[in-house]
DNA sequence: CACCTGACTTGACTAAATAGTAGTCAGCCA
DNA sequence: TGGCTGACTACTATTTAGTCAAGTCAGGTG
């Protein structure tokens, strides 16, 4: 069995979670082009017309998608200038929308050991610098990996009760 | 500027992919539905009722998704009998669902930190055994942290050459 | 000042996900 | 053997995502 539950957690038939963080990512970025978006920019995109030409999205989702993504706070939009033109804005990625690049790349991850072929996809993260392989997954604060058989789940906060239904 | 692309990839105008596994990730397994199913999963859930009464999600759908899922690997059924019931089948992760825990416990942590309020949402991962609290990023293969800024992307297999549109 | 361009916006439509309800059907039990 | 239960399957409706084409509009250029 995979991963254990501890404390008032123990006895999974006596409570249920209606608040999952997992759902409520989803909601707010769980569509395939705001996964797009993200991807580039992460990649370092930051203007209109290279989001649209490097996703090969149509203009309208990706405007839509960046519109959501701004109203959520993931983005901010900057003013900038480009001689001989008038004001346009950038999309810049906020801490907020940052945050969420372990989600992203776990994803690349996965789909590149289990949905492209022999090669195993076409990029690959390493670190700058030493060009060393990087890999997303779990660690403790003090560094030690932990697979999924090693992870727990404890309550937090005052929702420490089990209720059921 | 968030991440650099090494190699054949340092020119950003002259290339732009086709076969993304962020994509093809998010085609796989892109709803809010089928990651509840694998939170109940990672959970230790295997068995139908269990998976909509956790889910609060219909029994249509999570029907709709264990079919989906299993059909693309992600699940195996494995015949069961209780005592005085007839054969049932239950959904266990196979590795290639399993691998997906980073990506599943990376939404789960963003969030806890972006989409709940003070308290940062109901439930922590944590060491079992140990209690320390874990968390998901990124870190090369000789262990160390590596954050959004010290990564790279390096082309990879026959996939080398850049192409443009 | 008419024209053009880039960055969106709008609208019409198709496709996919989700919700809710109503079957189906294997077999245990009376 | 006829009903009951649990695990699905099928159907309809609604909502959301995505495609495509056309329209808007600020402002710089000829």
């Amino acid at each position: 069995m995979p991963l254990s539950f501890e404390g008032v957690l123990a006895d999974r038939s006596t409570w249920r979670l209606d608040n999952c963080s997992i759902g409520r990512s989803m909601e707010a970025i769980g569509t395939r082009s705001s996964m797009l978006v993200l991807r580039e920019a992460f990649y370092g995109t930051t203007r209109f017309d290279d989001f649209v030409r490097r996703t090969k999205i149509g203009d309208a989702i990706v405007a839509a998608r960046l519109k959501d993504l701004t109203d959520i706070g993931l983005f901010t939009k900057q003013p900038y200038r480009e001689p001989g033109k008038r004001t346009r804005y950038e999309y810049l990625l906020t801490e907020k929308g940052r945050d969420l690049f372990p989600a992203v790349f776990a994803l690349m991850q996965w789909g590149n050991k289990h949905l492209q072929g022999e090669d195993g996809g076409p990029l690959r993260l390493v670190e700058q610098g030493t060009g060393e392989p990087v890999v997303i997954g779990a660690r403790t604060a003090s560094g030690r990996d932990v697979d999924l058989e090693d992870l727990a789940i404890v309550a937090h906060g005052d929702w420490a009760g089990p209720q059921s239904d």
